[in-house]
DNA sequence: TTGTATGCGTTATCAA
DNA sequence: TTGATAACGCATACAA
């Protein structure tokens, strides 16, 4: 009979090894979280007994006696948008740095899902939620505060500051897009983004009129071209019916809400033959990796991702451990990245 | 004194309920988890005062006693590869279908985070654990077997038959690209991919030299270009050194070990000027959505993503729950979807 | 330095 | 139909 062969009818516990080390439950805690208070010649029988029996430590059990948990969730809507991911990643490294996991939990934009998440989510008691919510004003998210857990909103804001919350500055992020198209002497731009339930598609849209007004460019050739979401899809249907516009009348520049759209009609026009800056100018926004990347680089609006990830990860730790926590809305300035598809 | 301004102090407990309903505590269980066997008044006396109180079933005491969890999770390597998030969107439906929930952990490719990641899930008793494994052979993955959780191999494969494993034929599917290449007439070919630790980078490799004596090719016209990664960068630089080969004795076609890859490649040659296909013909790997959606849609080879992640998450399942469980190597076949990158 | 005893919140068994 | 009680595995206060 070899070693271990055996099946696994029960997890080893603290009991077991204390009985095989001859040593009692205490000592056995002790070794596992006070071992400077157990001699060495005692802590490596207990060790070594942990080793045989291939022992490992029940947070069930611990968690519950400890109170706490030692772990994070970031309830993310689209974990195909690298901008999620980046700020996961961000959001990961202040967990690591705090000795915590962070779980990913795709909402994948539909709020059951998200509020399944939420309920399990607070039903284990972790220790703080990160969210980029649906829908930022929906009471799932009161709900999880009231029942005690930690809890940031992430790249949306709400105005009643009943939660911390990490955002950039939208408006301005527009105005940056749509100034810069200025600059470059366009004066019939289109805005491409949707649906307008999002908060982000509307600031932008309202910073691109606003730098628009202050431009004293007639209102009339800020074109908007509506969009289902953001995504490369919408972004090559977006470029179809763009190109659709007669050449008189067809703008010459186009400030897309978000990079997966910038991308989308940037194939769209590659496929159809027409040029980019020289057809149409774009401008992106959330400067993800495959913007830099795209086959014409892509102008767009720079957000710290990882900073948002790393500040809110903060936020809920404060919010979970500092009884004088007070709640904040950080608001992050956005930056314009210039590349090629804004100059010929 | 408005409703609820008093601050949170604990959660509230089974105990709380039952002292508030003026039942005891096992009726309250019973409300929870029997809900006929509790007589229509008092049960919504009970829930009154849950309703009140906020109360939320704390799931690590739930745990403790009831000895299963009800969470699955997916240690992933690359969340910003749309390969594994689908692998994760199949795998997250089957979860939802069984009633659990699935949590994503980014190992990033690091071997260290894995290794934290899966301490931390088995200590955390989750009823399954899916992982693509930076190395599937690593010692890691044993010790969660040892320690009793159940763990699917996802896209990976191990000789030993130690656990069960969903993955696609990769030799298969290196065989079909390149065998679509030669029907096109290419009799120059550049493999793109690495490093060669990854076995899928192998595989495809040997598929497609499989291919190519077969045709009775020369070996010496199927060129290697190594990468670091799979990721766009690197199929940028890959691009850089291919272009930089004179054209006489340039390959006519690049077969990419992922799409990624093929994207990079792709964006680097229009950067530099250069046609495709008519300069080169490139075929992918993976079928991403962004292949179909490139500037010149890519040639790629399919695997059935959310349906392996599906199936994974069966798997483990099984096994958590089948006291007959044995366990199955299953390999799903790749499909070449031709598109216009590789016809002129 | 080590052992003993108690309780975390829940579920389930059994008795009333 | 409802109530009392034990147990899950662990950490801690306290005693030895």
């Amino acid at each position: 009979m070899g070693p271990e062969v055996w099946a696994v009818v029960r997890a080893s516990s603290v009991k077991d090894v204390a009985a095989l080390a001859g040593v009692s439950l205490g000592t056995v805690s002790n070794v596992l979280n006070r071992p400077d208070r157990v001699s060495p010649a005692t802590r490596s029988r207990v060790e070594d007994a942990m080793r045989e029996l291939g022992f490992v430590r029940n947070e069930s059990a611990r968690q519950l006696r400890a109170g706490h948990s030692r772990t994070l969730a970031y309830v993310l809507l689209d974990a195909r948008n690298p901008f999620f991911t980046d700020v996961a990643e961000g959001a990961e490294r202040a967990a690591e740095a705090a000795g915590l996991s962070l779980f990913l939990c795709h909402s994948d934009n539909r709020a059951s899902r998200e509020g399944d998440y939420l309920a399990h989510l607070v039903e284990q008691r972790v220790q703080g939620i990160l969210v980029t919510p649906v829908d930022p004003h929906a009471t799932v998210l009161d709900d999880v505060r009231r029942n005690g857990t930690p809890l940031v909103i992430v790249d949306r804001t709400r105005d009643d500051g009943a939660f911390c919350s990490v955002a950039v500055d939208d408006v301005l992020g527009g105005r940056l897009a749509v100034e810069h198209l200025v600059e470059r002497g366009h004066t019939r731009v289109a805005f491409i983004g949707g649906p307008d339930t999002i908060g982000q598609v509307r600031d932008r849209l309202e910073g691109a009129r606003a730098a628009w007004a202050d431009a004293g460019l007639p209102d009339d050739q800020l074109t908007v071209v509506p969009t289902d979401g953001l995504t490369v899809v919408e972004g090559r249907s977006a470029g179809e019916r763009l190109m659709g516009i007669g050449t008189r009348r067809r703008p010459t520049a186009a400030f897309c809400a978000n990079d997966l759209l910038a991308l989308g009609l940037l194939q769209q026009l590659s496929t159809s033959g027409a040029t980019v800056p020289g057809d149409l100018a774009i401008v992106g926004y959330d400067d993800i990796e495959y913007a830099a990347a795209a086959a014409v680089p892509l102008t767009s609006v720079r957000q710290p991702r990882q900073e948002l990830g790393r500040r809110a990860a903060e936020l809920v730790l404060d919010e979970a451990t500092n009884p004088d926590h007070v709640h904040e809305q950080l608001v992050f300035t956005p930056e314009l990245v210039a590349r090629r598809s804004t100059f010929s």
